[in-house]
DNA sequence: GGCGTGACTATAC
DNA sequence: GGTATAGCCACGC
């Protein structure tokens, strides 16, 4: 038998949201894909879920497809996620993130539509 | 081993 | 913008 889903998948996932850089987001799919478990977020919420508020973990990168927070509105985990993501220089509005602005790997488009007056 | 559930996603209307 | 539906997979009962 080789049931190496053990820990090996859920660390490769917890390695993949650590990676996340500061100020920056991602989603539980495109964490699922960069852990090599493609169509997985599920369990990368459920690893996440499990981890807890493990120190290094920067779960509150993490957000679902449309850049929107995955815990309900005005919830706890909701409104804690939002302040360590504002914290971090993330704008949330309205429990979601622009993700052309803050999404993973996205960043250049910031200096493109935040160009100072005049120089467009 | 079936069934419901969930920090999900894509598509369709 | 919203709801509905289907696919997805680990877990607890």
């Amino acid at each position: 038998m080789m049931s190496a889903i053990d820990s090996s998948q859920h660390d490769a996932i917890r390695r993949v949201v650590a990676a996340i850089p500061r100020g920056c987001v991602s989603s539980y799919g495109e964490v699922a894909a960069r852990a090599g478990l493609p169509g997985r977020a599920r369990l990368v919420g459920r690893v996440l879920g499990e981890a807890g508020p493990e120190p290094g973990l920067p779960w509150q990168r993490v957000l679902r497809s449309d850049g929107r927070i995955a815990f309900p509105a005005g919830s706890s985990a909701f409104r804690e996620q939002a302040r360590r993501l504002r914290a971090e220089g993330v704008a949330v509005v309205r429990g979601k993130v622009d993700l052309r602005r803050f999404g993973w790997g996205r960043g250049d488009l910031d200096a493109l539509l935040w160009a100072p007056p005049g120089d467009r």
